[in-house]
DNA sequence: CAATGAATACTGACTGGTCAGTTCTATCCC
DNA sequence: GGGATAGAACTGACCAGTCAGTATTCATTG
């Protein structure tokens, strides 16, 4: 049982050196090493360096979609939810860079062991856009919003809009704005419009 | 100097298998055996397994800018551009579903060698992405659009929506048709609007 | 056209290094 | 004291990359 302190560093430091580099080229002495811990003592709390991989990802994941379903309790507008929820997604990577690349540096299936964990990753990931696709459906359904796509889709476009867009900050318009701007840009597509038709 | 068939093969084989595994996951052995080559010959034509990897990458990007480039040539209107620009990109990653999973399987830095090869990614898709962006500024310059972010970001914007769509193409509505739904989309957000304002 | 030989393309067994994972003893600190 | 930990030393698998030898191609010559 003891304190899961070591557990915590070690998780850490491999996000850290994970995201700095590919499996491969990340070693276990590495790890051990920064963290400051024994190896041995990596084999006390994590299966195999890929289960520690595979944990890295799911622990900051579930932050993450905590951090989100917040936004979901505090706020009925649509408009706004889209928008918060941008925001907190943009800040959450934006504070754990490395984190970002890790969960988007999309692995692959497998039908094993492996295959279980990115299931596990599914999950969690559906439970983010969820966020997304609630305020969208909420948007519809109170006829604020008229859409050709599902919210899910839609959800999903605002997630890889926003991956985007943080894979470029520097591109991207003042800092905390960003976010908005974009949720914006496509909530206007979402709004009905009663004149000329887009095509 | 040889026919570069048995180049061509090991190419078309390496991107099955890398799309299919993560790097350390894929044996030079594999990939010689079931290219029906042996493993030196590997060596003729790449340096190693990392020049293999970035070569399967670029050429793929080279059909695909190649292919973009021609929809600049043909088209005017920035929407119908827009909209045949994505159904390009979809087309193309459909039908060679393993360069996709590689292409965006983002790897890391590094500022030796393979530092040299990410910056050719990069510009390649950066031309790529500058297909939507003179559509976008085609139709600012027009008139038709306003926008609040510069057209090389709503082109990041798009290339990223379009990422999320064929990640998950069975939760997109029919067909060919969804490209052309996502950019309408985007593209009725920067149409100008009179009366209310979003936020 | 056949014979010759040189150049080039190719093969696959082998090697050396790397690294995940284990084990064990000394050490820490609760 | 006793469980947790450090970390060195070890092992065994694995695999990128090599290279000596074989096959193929092609130009040259009688």
């Amino acid at each position: 049982m003891g304190c899961k302190r070591k557990a915590k560093r070690i998780l850490q430091t491999a996000e850290r050196l994970f995201a700095s580099g590919r499996f491969h080229e990340v070693t276990l002495d590495q790890i051990c090493q920064e963290a400051g811990v024994g190896k041995g003592t990596i084999y006390r709390y994590f299966d195999d360096k890929e289960d520690l991989y595979f944990q890295v990802i799911l622990t900051g994941l579930d932050e993450l979609v905590e951090s989100m379903r917040q936004v979901r309790e505090q706020v009925d507008d649509p408009g706004e939810g889209l928008r918060k929820a941008a925001c907190r997604v943009v800040e959450f990577y934006r504070k754990r860079h490395a984190l970002f690349r890790l969960m988007h540096t999309e692995q692959i299936r497998g039908s094993d062991r492996k295959g279980q964990m990115w299931q596990k990753w599914h999950t969690r990931h559906q439970a983010m856009l969820d966020v997304f696709a609630d305020f969208v459906r909420m948007g519809i359904e109170s006829e604020r919003y008229t859409a050709r796509l599902s919210p899910e889709a839609i959800a999903r476009l605002i997630g890889g809009m926003l991956r985007s867009g943080l894979r470029n900050e520097d591109e991207m318009p003042g800092g905390d704005e960003w976010p908005a701007v974009v949720v914006e840009l496509l909530e206007s597509g979402l709004l009905p419009r009663e004149n000329g038709e887009t095509s």
